[in-house]
DNA sequence: ACCACGTCATTCATATCTGCACCATACAGG
DNA sequence: CCTGTATGGTGCAGATATGAATGACGTGGT
């Protein structure tokens, strides 16, 4: 057994949550649709209104100039409209367009099919152990 | 509870994903060093000897280009060398330095302590069904 | 020896992401 | 009201990643 590489939970650890997420993202990516602009949108469903970019991004978990670019890149297929925000000059709000809105919806239905995918090979048990695990090793919600 | 984002399985694990690797990520940037360099290096190191550039990128699963590209940047940082083939001059071999090899040595310091914190917080039995469980979603070895 | 085909590394276009610098705007304290 | 400071969005450089196209080289069949 090798100690250098091949064996540290380090290694397998983000070797499997990578893979994970190539799953989700290649099962999005025949919708032209990546986890990252699947996430945008998603808030933005979720929040039921026009998001300033700041809170965007917040809720994302990136930097505002991430989300200045991504936005720009959702402008551009149509998936949301850029507009001022009235009460503040400096703010400009995201908002989904109907298209935005329906491709939402068919990136929702692959990642749930993924995520039964993956989680059919687990009990219910070890599925709901593997999660608090997470949770407690990443600190989350 | 809301069931666009918040509480699925998808985005709680792609959301544990991305904590882990800034853990590491953040840990090894005082270095000079990401995940990619190190693993670029400790492929070069457990190895034990100059591999050629598609074989690095294949032990690191990544492309080609990508190994390209991330070896013109540790060439730059002197950490690895190229060097010709010499039964195959289609190739091009990356070897470590010995800069390279001792950046590696810290680099893998710092990654057994984020890896001995992280795992400090589940009980072993946890630690090892979490492993399992993630080996078995991720279809890993 | 030659040709077709595969493989190697590189280059380029593009996507995603960060951090820094910049400018316009908001806002609090004098 | 003015000024200093904080904040919002953007532009830009650079790191990391993919995929397509390219040119150089190996190889097997003829």
């Amino acid at each position: 057994m090798n100690d250098v590489v091949s064996v540290s939970n380090a290694y397998r650890l983000i070797w499997a949550l990578k893979h994970v997420e190539e799953r989700f993202e290649g099962a999005l990516e025949p919708l032209g649709l990546s986890l990252a602009k699947f996430g945008a949108l998603a808030n933005l469903v979720e929040a039921g209104e026009a998001l300033p970019l700041r809170t965007l991004a917040d809720r994302c978990a990136c930097v505002r100039s991430n989300m200045t670019q991504l936005v720009d890149r959702l402008e551009a297929e149509k998936l949301v409209v850029r507009a001022d925000d009235p009460h503040d000059r400096r703010s400009v709000r995201a908002a989904l367009t109907s298209e935005g809105r329906a491709r939402h919806a068919e990136g929702l239905k692959v990642i749930r099919s993924v995520e039964r995918e993956l989680f059919s090979k687990l009990s219910s048990k070890r599925a709901e152990e593997l999660m608090e695990s997470l949770r407690v090793l990443a600190g989350g919600p």
